[in-house]
RNA sequence: AGGGCAAUGGUGUAAUGGUAACACGUGGGUCUCCAAAACCUUUGUUGAGGGUUCGAGUCCUUCUUGCCCUG
């Protein structure tokens, strides 16, 4: 019999980490982050990565794991999951996979079982020089029916590397959790609003600082801006590319841009169960949670106490 | 007040008088190793009126709006 992990998925600034907080609370939990950025060290507000306050004792991880710089995979975060979700369920308790990347949440869920051939940074080098259709036709070469999107770089570039690893195609999937899926988000209009409000709240909190930080301590620009959002459109307003008002206003558009496709991920998805975050979320996924463990595992009510 | 210039999708631009286009955005979607990434796809436009012409975004004219110069 499987162990269970319930997985909260939802959309920036859903209200997903503080909805974590409180189920935790409510059934013995722990928290297991499932974000891209939060797992760099000193990329707080630009993440929205919960503060020591907000996880109120709640064990929090996956936080703080990378310096920035470092690089940081799916497979880094499956395999890191996996440890920490071994570890809550060895000591008795239970885990809640929280986050915003559809991706490293399937990951988790979906069982992928990745290659173990680790990234070739000297291949990459020598791939990169080469245009995006000479390497699929490389790619094709070698694996004429392969149905990798020839214009997506990335994916084209990592199964050339595969298979010069000795590597071959994908294994199947091999799930090793019960899951309860929980999905946060809000009509569009209102998140939209959120995302603006939650925006102007971490400019005045020093989200620009918090990247000039980084700047000054050596991390390279060309780093932050592939991280994207926040850290690439605060990098270029730091170093002089655009104005602030010009940061401000695309960055929220870019904002909402990226939600659009986080729901287009996770809509796909037929186990997601969404909660009316208009009505009493916290009641209703406490309702859930109990029926999915079977009641045994509970520590305490859900909701306002 | 006079003179000049401009007005094209949500935004920025393109179109020898001959099928109004491109980028970005919007909406939808794809995605098992850089995923807050990369990619696919849809949508929508000539400021208002009149004139010339087989045919006007393009030429003429009136109006409206904006910008610049002079006072």
């Amino acid at each position: 019999m499987k162990q269970k992990l319930t997985v909260i998925a939802g959309t920036n600034a859903s209200g997903k980490s503080g909805l974590g907080v409180k189920l935790a609370k409510a059934f013995d939990g722990e928290i297991v982050s499932a974000d891209s950025r939060q797992v760099y060290v000193g990329m707080d507000l630009g993440s929205g990565k919960i503060t020591r306050e907000e996880m109120e004792g709640v064990p929090h991880h996956l936080l703080d794991v990378r310096r920035p710089g470092e690089f940081f995979s799916m497979a880094d975060f499956q395999a890191l999951a996996y440890e920490a979700i071994d570890d809550i369920l060895a000591r008795g308790r239970h885990p809640f996979l929280v986050g915003g990347t559809g991706l490293y949440i399937d990951s988790v869920t979906e069982g992928y079982v990745l290659s173990d051939k680790k990234p070739d940074a000297a291949l990459r080098a020598r791939l990169e020089t080469y245009a995006t259709p000479e390497l699929y036709a490389m790619l094709r070469e070698r694996i004429p029916e392969t149905d990798i999107d020839p214009k997506n770089r990335h994916r084209v570039m990592r199964a050339l590397e595969k298979l010069a690893a000795g590597d071959e195609g994908p294994a199947p999937r091999q799930p090793r959790y019960e899951v309860l899926k929980l999905g946060v988000t809000w009509p569009r209009e209102i998140l939209k609003k959120r995302i603006d409000e939650r925006l102007e709240r971490r400019l005045r909190e020093g989200m620009a600082e918090e990247v000039q930080a980084m700047l000054d301590a050596g991390v390279s620009g060309e780093f932050l801006v592939k991280l994207g959002l926040e850290y690439k459109y605060l990098t270029w307003y730091l170093t002089g590319k655009m104005g602030y008002e010009e940061m401000k206003e695309e960055l929220a558009a870019a904002i909402k841009r990226f939600a659009k496709r986080q729901m287009t991920w996770f809509r796909k998805d037929p186990r997601i169960i969404w909660l009316d975050m208009e009505g009493d979320p916290v009641a209703e996924a406490g309702a859930l949670i109990r029926n999915f463990l079977g009641g045994a595992a509970e520590a305490g009510m859900p909701g306002n106490s």
